[in-house]
DNA sequence: ATTATTGTATTAAGTGTCTAATACAATAAT
DNA sequence: ATTATTGTATTAGACACTTAATACAATAAT
């Protein structure tokens, strides 16, 4: 489970991944998290670098700690469904920033993604 | 002119600025590229940050130095088209994986994409 | 021949990330 | 009451990236 790219710090992967598997509702609202010592091991970090990423969620209140219980999701339901259309809203405008960069035309971009999606459902 | 984000490392930022402006042809092949102290000027860096990302592309043989003449952008065309290629289904992959996590569906990605491209158009 | 310009190399210092080891604080579980 | 478990904090060291300052090597320009 060595799931890191070098280039982008590991404790903003392991925000980002948090993030994803809340407003994608892997993670339900209140749900308990792994202990951070848990969460180290299985993502094979060090403690601090999970604590590290769990702070700065704390900081955008979409996990709260109580202490000696254990962390749990927000329950606010309107932050977590702002933080998804917000996370999709950045894919999407990073996306066509890029592929208009390299001169792939709209029709060409429709392509490619339904060709994308495509290959997934077959496998 | 300090458009670089902090997490990732400048020279590979670089590194992928330069890519991009040679498969979109903004550098035609064989075209001379600005010295290494120019560049460092024209990015605000430190032209030993620029000189790691220009010996990456020489790595990749999208560049060839002449001492003391400069650098010249390769003229292998296959090469580059090859790497549009590789640059565009890895945007495209990236992005169908993000927006899959996402819990978003094909069609309304699609809509999203429209939806950008079309705004783009009016500005 | 001399000078200027090119790419290249080296050394030192500063910063951020990550790990390791350890400890503390609060409280649920016993 | 005691113990175990939770989040949290601290200190030290290793490593990669970046900057700064400087120098060298090769050759085009003069």
């Amino acid at each position: 489970m060595d799931q890191f790219q070098s280039t982008q710090p590991i404790y903003l992967q392991i925000m980002e991944m948090i993030k994803k598997e809340i407003v994608s509702e892997k993670l339900l609202p209140q749900q308990q998290l792994p202990t951070v010592r848990d969460l180290a091991l299985q993502y094979q970090v060090n403690p601090n670098t999970v604590q590290r990423a769990l702070s700065e969620l704390e900081r955008l209140s979409l996990v709260k700690s109580d202490r000696t219980i254990g962390r749990f999701v927000s329950d606010d339901l309107d932050l977590i469904q702002s933080l998804r259309q917000q996370m999709i809203m950045e894919k999407v405008e990073t996306f066509v920033d890029d592929i208009e960069q390299l001169k792939v035309t709209q029709e060409e971009s429709i392509n490619y993604i339904n060709q994308a999606f495509r290959e997934r459902k077959t496998k």
